[in-house]
DNA sequence: ATACTTATGAAAATGATTTTCATTATCATG
DNA sequence: CATGATAATGAAAATCATTTTCATAAGTAT
């Protein structure tokens, strides 16, 4: 999806909840929009300052809050301690294979996978909404 | 694996280690080994203030701490904010779906999964070392 | 322009966890 | 049984990510 068309996403969102639209929303929400990683705020906070280095911490918080709120971003927990932001994901869900030694990041998909989680829930009774897999281990270089 | 077990284990690792055994540690310990949920860390600090009031919550993390560290304990984090420890399982490695409405957790297993996994990684080039799986929705009470 | 409401930025607050530090306990060794 | 070296404890302070507060500054409908 592009920038432009989330852009527009973020605008209606805002009017139906009577929210107001400004500068420092606008230009966090394009400078994440533009983000191709899994960036955590204090490096989203960095990139906003280099144009606009009087905006507080606290509106990328309230931001990135929004932005999540409204399906524009997914927020991420990969154990470091803090959340990571990423954008939609062009190709349908994913989940994550992390180097503990690197850091790397990579992405998979399994459809395999996911019709076993189903299934598993569906024994239990439960009705699956999300969930949560990550693999850690040592990438090629780190091995 | 009993408790008497799992305590000379601690026993053994704290000599390896050169550390020095103390009530307070043992006593943490046992309470801990007793227990068969996902408990948190202020669950578990009430439990045991219940027979020595004097201890203090800085040594009940130092305690699961250690225990995570010799691999008596495993921790946990579902999403609400704090880790939370669970005692080995007697079955092997198990994996959680929780309720997002009123927070049980059940435990399952499933081989099929674990086998797609490594294979997923091992596709990337990496060795996993662990994973977590979690799935996210409702139960049959609260669907 | 006005009035009303939401947004912002700075600073303070929060909450889980960790660290510090003075004191106490453990444990080899004499 | 001292003694001394070192680890452990508990209380309080410090951290760190995130949230909240609050005075001030926009945004927007009239
Ligand atoms: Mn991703
Ligand atoms: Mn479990
Ligand atoms: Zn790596
Ligand atoms: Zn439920």
């Amino acid at each position: 999806m592009s920038t432009l068309k989330k852009m527009e996403i973020l605008k209606s969102y805002i009017e139906t909840k009577g929210l107001k639209s400004t500068a420092q929303r606008d230009y966090i929400a394009e400078v994440f929009f533009k983000t191709n990683t899994h960036i955590s705020l204090e490096e989203l906070l960095k990139k906003v300052k280099r144009k606009t280095p009087a905006i507080g911490y606290a509106t990328v918080y309230r931001t990135m809050k929004l932005l999540t709120e409204c399906g524009l971003a997914i927020a991420r927990q990969f154990g470091d301690g803090q959340t990571r932001y990423e954008n939609l994901p062009e190709h349908g869900h994913h989940d994550h294979i992390i180097c503990i030694k690197c850091s790397k990041i990579l992405e998979f998909q399994n459809e395999k996978i996911e019709h076993l989680q189903s299934e598993t829930a569906k024994k239990l009774g439960f009705t699956v909404i999300s969930h949560k897999l990550e693999l850690y281990g040592y990438c090629a270089g780190c091995a």
